[in-house]
RNA sequence: GCCCGGGUGGCGAAACUGGUAGACGCAAGGGACUUAAAAUCCCUUGGGAGGCGACUCCCAUGCAGGUUCGAGUCCUGCCCCGGGCACCA
């Protein structure tokens, strides 16, 4: 037998990658498929730093899938793109001083070279970024879209602001309430900011959740994000005959409603300083507006606030209660007022003792708890009629009481805000609206677009408080598309999620200028039938993109709401039990390991790492374990007789990987369904008597192992499948079927149990009846030591598994 | 505080609807081959006790209880770790 050449995995990867280009391996026929399967996986950010193995780990568990799934026949499309707009590539733009327009098509050349290296089955002719002029074109149209609809308004909102950089910070930016950057105290500005009316679709948003197949962990997320409560909104009059509404989850407890708050920046507010109180009313909203908006909603241990010298009618009481403003109170949230109940709201609790305000116990608790008692199990007191009630039901009743003075109204309020899309900054698509002076802000005309996003030198932000866009007069200063009188552009560019919200649609047609999305193609090709990405994107990313489609599906652009009805979350790979990220420096990237490893060993290390959908602390160790696998299987195959009977044993044992191999595939579970293929291997080894020579396997028992091994490791079964005499790809290849038959022949070993304790085990036929076996169990010398002549008082069988005397 | 995950050998992890805990892999120890090393192959490996030995018994899945013939798995109450939200009324 000649010698087995050595597994030269660089040698076998450059010749398949290249043959895989050639023959045109990854490029599905988009129009006249047989059947479709859109497997997609969330597009990276095209950082300077390359793809790190997190992202590889994801990229890799996607397109194992897609593999499989183009093996069991299915005619898979594999996109993949790059989100490249946004503050980040900005910013490290500004660090290094290169301009992104610059900086991001090297790194996004970098990204190609790294994911074409480590084998995914993409179709690079569908290839997009966001920020290519033919891809944002149609973003902005997504704009208009939303925009004619109503759908888009602007509004003033306060933003971060940093005095120092004099530029407005992403949330994300501001540390401890100091700029990132110069460590300067953040303070709250106002600026007008575009808007989509994401929170009209709240419920259908929520209530979707409960038809789509996605991880668990995923939908609580959007829930949670969502934030639905039931409640009712009050009327609290004041002598003037003001009305101030507010909003409770907690009706029931209105006559414990000792005070009443309302946010600083409350219209009413105005209305109800008392004159003596004016001068404290205003200190304290300069002090409010100073803080940033960060360490305002991370609430502080000491809550702060100012009397306005003003009452209000309790309406179930009758009292006149204190008015006071506190940011404790947000505007954005309910009505910007709340009715304070220190005895049963913690919030309250604190401010009514740290102000000496009133508290009323107005629920007894089922056991005596200190206040402030939160429960919803007690029963009312201090309630009037209603003492004696359970809460909701006294909730219930309260609320059609004060109802009748229409005084109260059952409401349910969302924590979901509306899209503020506005970015006061250079890198992202500008925002297609011109403000004339007759006119008034009008939507670009389709046939302007694309707005480009003009090369400026000098792209940093300034003290203006707008984009830097605005400097460039020539972009800047145009003509009423309407009118055609004096007008200026919007000068804000568009959040990066607005790019990332519609790209899955422009994958299927990105050879199509003169559409954002071809209709056919959309028809065929989605939703999307898998999707699979990380949890950093299950709340922003994941509810825009619906929210994009449910407006496209009304405005009759496509023909479904929800894009993702299949979504998987991976786990997240960290580095000694910490996140990787540039800050931290424990950034792992791949190419040193694919170098000296290769790509299919370097993929199935990671895949068995851990359970996919739950990732895993990155190590080296162990890398070599998958290729010794690899290696054993490369011997087999070269010594691999053509022909000849598999064992009873072998073939039990394939059949029982193949099931395995297809059940875990299917559901994300890689590491496992290596384990199975590393078993199987084990078995043919003994079988073939060990390596080093001696017999090898059969094709037969080899050549479904490839097809199971090959959304694992592509490379390196294409070389093998071609050493077996096969002219076309593994992937024309189909994926095995079990037969169960097979599967579960030949003979099972039952444990054996006295009492619920392992005893003895036997060894009998697949299928054995219950007497075979207590007869041979009661005859075992093992089991009489433990039955010791007892009567039996119960025998527990569970075919094939296990008997269970109790004596 | 609330909402998700999770806690199993020296390490990464497995374990179907409750049914032989630790599959698979790493590391470690011993042996074979070799002038030697690497590579490869074979054996051992949760802890403890007993036996020359094939073996036998006890303990063991974060902690404390419970349900059950039987619990890593179900229930109750805690502790710890990771992630998300967070003054959301």
């Amino acid at each position: 037998m000649p010698p087995v050449p050595p597994y030269d995995p660089a040698a076998v990867e450059a010749k398949w990658q290249a043959r895989w280009i050639e023959r045109r391996t990854n490029e599905p026929d988009l129009d006249r498929p047989a059947r479709p399967f859109y497997n997609l996986m969330m597009f990276p950010y095209p950082s300077a730093e390359g793809l790190h193995v997190g992202n590889m780990f994801a990229f890799t568990g996607a397109d194992i899938y897609g593999r499989f799934k183009r093996l069991q026949g299915y005619d898979v499309f594999e996109p993949m793109g790059f989100d490249a707009f946004g503050i980040h590539s900005e910013n490290y733009a500004l660090s290094i001083g290169t301009n992104p327009a610059q900086l991001i098509p090297r790194n996004i050349a970098n990204f190609r070279r790294q994911l074409k290296r480590f084998g995914g089955m993409f179709d690079w002719r569908h290839e997009l970024s966001t920020t290519d002029p033919a891809y944002y074109k149609w973003t902005q149209w997504l704009f208009l879209q939303l925009f004619r609809a109503g759908l888009a308004y602007k509004k003033r909102a306060a933003v971060n602001w940093c005095p120092k950089d004099k530029t407005v910070l992403a949330n994300e930016q501001v540390i401890n309430g100091r700029c990132e950057r110069c460590d300067t105290p953040v303070e709250q500005r106002f600026l007008d900011q575009w808007f989509f009316r994401i929170t009209d679709f709240a419920e259908r948003l929520l209530v979707n959740l409960g038809q789509l197949d996605w991880s668990s962990s995923t939908v609580a997320l959007q829930r949670n994000w969502i934030g639905k409560s039931e409640g009712a909104e009050l009327v609290f009059e004041t002598p003037g005959s003001r009305k101030i509404a507010v909003f409770t989850t907690r009706p029931d407890t209105v006559f414990g409603a000792t005070y009443l708050v309302v946010a600083p920046e409350h219209p009413l507010v105005e209305e109800l300083i008392a004159v003596e109180q004016r001068a404290a009313v205003r200190a304290y909203q300069r002090e409010v507006q100073a803080k940033d908006i960060v360490s305002r909603r991370i609430g502080e241990k000491t809550k702060t606030g100012v009397f306005l010298g003003s009452y209000a009618r309790n309406p179930a009481t009758g009292e006149a209660i204190p008015i006071w403003i506190a940011d404790y109170v947000l505007m954005e949230y309910g009505t910007g007022a709340i009715m304070a109940v220190p005895a049963h709201d913690k919030r309250d609790f604190e401010f009514a003792t740290q102000f000496g305000l009133a508290i009323r116990q107005v629920v007894k608790a089922p056991s005596p708890e200190p206040l402030p008692s939160v429960s919803e199990d007690g029963v009312l007191m201090q309630s009037g009629a209603f003492d004696g009630l359970p809460c909701r039901e006294g909730g219930r009743k309260i609320v059609a009481w004060l109802a009748t003075r229409g005084m109260a109204t059952a409401r349910v309020q969302y924590r979901l805000h509306d899209w503020c899309i506005s970015r006061q900054r250079y890198w992202g698509p500008p925002i297609p609206i011109i403000y004339c002076e007759r006119c008034g802000p009008v939507g670009v005309p389709e046939r302007d677009l694309p707005v480009e996003l003009p090369f400026i030198e000098d792209f940093r932000p300034d003290d203006t408080g707008v984009s830097p866009l605005a400097r460039h007069k020539e972009w800047y200063f145009v003509k009423c598309p309407d009118c055609g009188g004096e007008g200026r552009r919007e000068t804000d560019v568009s959040d990066t999620f607005l790019d990332s919200s519609w790209y899955y649609l422009r994958y299927p047609s990105t050879e199509f200028a003169d559409r954002p999305f071809d209709p056919a193609r959309t028809k065929t090709w989605l939703p999307v039938t898998s999707y699979i990405g990380g949890n950093e994107h299950a709340v922003l990313h994941l509810l825009y993109s619906r929210f994009v489609s449910m407006v496209l599906k009304d405005l009759g652009h496509i023909h479904f709401e929800e894009p993702f009805p299949k979504l998987r979350a991976h786990g997240l790979i960290v580095k000694d039990g910490a996140k990787m990220s540039k800050s931290r420096g424990n950034v792992v990237v791949p190419d040193a390991y694919i170098q000296q490893w290769g790509a299919d060993t370097f993929r199935m290390y990671l895949m068995f790492l851990g359970a996919f959908q739950e990732g895993g602390d990155f190590r080296e160790t162990g890398i070599v374990g998958i290729r010794r696998f690899l290696d054993k299987v490369w011997q087999l195959a070269h010594e691999a007789t053509p022909d000849g009977q598999l064992a009873p044993e072998t073939e039990r044992k394939l059949h029982q990987t193949i099931k395995k191999v297809t059940t875990d595939t299917e559901s994300l579970d890689y590491n496992t369904a290596i384990a199975a293929m590393m078993e199987y291997v084990n078995v043919l080894r003994e079988r073939s008597g060990g390596g080093g020579g001696g017999g090898g396997g059969t094709r037969q028992g080899l050549e479904p192992l490839l097809v199971m091994l090959a959304p694992y490791a592509p490379h390196f079964t294409e070389e093998l499948w071609e050493l077996f005499g096969h002219e076309t790809s593994v992937f024309s290849g189909a994926w095995p079927s079990h037969d169960e038959r097979l599967a579960t022949a030949g003979d099972v070993e039952i444990a054996v149990q006295v009492n619920g304790r392992l005893r003895s085990r036997l060894t009998v036929p697949r299928g054995t009846a219950q007497e075979l076996v207590v007869a041979r169990v009661l005859a075992d010398e093992a089991v009489k030591k433990f039955v010791d002549g007892e009567p039996l008082k119960n025998v527990i069988y569970v075919q094939d598994r296990l008997v269970n005397l109790v004596v």
